[in-house]
DNA sequence: TCATCAGGTAACCAATTAGTTACAGAGGGT
DNA sequence: ACCCTCTGTAACTAATTGGTTACCTGATGA
């Protein structure tokens, strides 16, 4: 079992009617056990979540599971990766450097929080991930050749800003893009402690919006001249 | 089994010579056990936590657990509780109101950050109740009454930055205390992820003492007028 | 049409799991 | 010294768990 993505690829290759309706696909199988499978890790994490219940989730059994995926840490391996692909597809539809470099910034901060926003299983699986401390991402020969070019992008960002006397000189990209970072996944990761402990609900949408104005907010007066 | 901690209590409370070494010490048991599910419950989350693997490295067997947490759950809770219970005694050794208002706000990042650095149990066990919901923190009666001061304290140190003009007039209480939190807490639970993503080690002390400089810089640049 | 094989169901399995039961004995009070 | 109770060990239990085996059949190609 080392390239079952590779069988369910060279099964879609092949030619058939496409108004029938099969009673078997595979590609429809084994979607459905990935879908399952980001929501049970993410609501359960890697210990907690169980075979039978992604199984039943994807409305299938479990033979599939281990038919398509290997066992259970491959699969779990196999979410965290189309996680990470999501979130590096989304960055590549960002183009921060056609902007003044106070735009870019803020358009990448605001990226960075509605992304985290719309995709909470990301913040999950990461926290999960982060638990187990990277255990499975390390392992990942796919994800070693992706990179964001995020930071890349960001440098430049950073390198206008400052040539035009809008930064400061210190003004680092990893810094910058982990203020950003930190801010959403920290409002949006803790929430339900925090409403808690604070006796208000941080997710109702005022507060949601003010706290997107206040990551714009500070992310830009960190690093204004 | 709606006061174990009260019959800890109660026992200890009898007489016994101080140099007679028990071979039964309900006390020192119980506070193994305590011990060993944070670690437990820190490194597994509570799906992933064994009650065995607790009793064993607490040294004593599952029937003591039982004995005197109730079940799995309940251990868990009270786990929680005391995590909570530490850093508010800690906080309570904080007067950040006796500074200047920069310096009250500089002593405030410090502490969260070294705090969170100190404890990475606490970051874990926030993960964990997080991934649940809230779960079981929405339950505990003892925490409804453990409030934080420090929110308050907060407002006064701003105030008093407002009144002197040091300070912008939007500075809101809990939007600096979240960032503070929010920069320390993501930096030092996703730092394993980060770190293979970014190919560096984000907790080399030089890195960890750039980020503490970062966090006092981004937090005070955000509310200075 | 027939043969083959991958996709699929359902039963099975050994180990593990949270929790329980049976019993011993340390420690303290009378 | 005796008695009682709490603290403690170890065995037990029913259910669950990740994974495997046995067998069926839909889909496709020749």
């Amino acid at each position: 079992m080392d390239d079952s993505s590779g069988k369910g690829v060279k099964k879609t290759a092949r030619r058939r009617a496409p108004d029938r309706v099969l009673q078997r696909d595979p590609e429809r199988t084994r979607a459905a056990i990935l879908e399952a499978a980001t929501q049970e890790f993410a609501e359960n994490g890697m210990g907690g979540a169980r075979v039978d219940a992604i199984a039943e989730r994807a409305g299938t059994n479990k033979r599939m599971l281990y038919h398509y995926f290997g066992d259970k840490e491959q699969l779990y391996l196999h979410v965290l990766e189309e996680a990470y692909v999501a979130i590096r597809t989304a960055e590549r539809a960002l183009h921060i450097g056609d902007r003044t470099p106070e735009e870019g910034i803020t358009e990448l901060a605001l990226f960075t929080w509605r992304y985290f926003l719309k995709n909470p299983e990301f913040l999950s699986l990461l926290g999960t991930e982060n638990l187990h401390r990277a255990r499975w991402l390390r392992q990942s020969v796919r994800l070693k050749e992706l990179h964001s070019h995020l930071i890349g992008e960001l440098s430049q960002v950073l390198a206008q800003g400052k040539a035009s006397g809008v930064f400061i000189p210190t003004a680092d990209p990893l810094n910058v893009y982990l203020t950003i970072a930190s801010l959403g996944y920290f409002y949006l990761s803790n929430q339900y402690t925090l409403s808690t402990i604070f006796g208000r609900d941080l997710a109702v949408p005022a507060n949601l919006d003010a706290w997107e104005r206040h990551i714009v907010h500070v992310t830009l007066a960190s690093i204004k001249a």
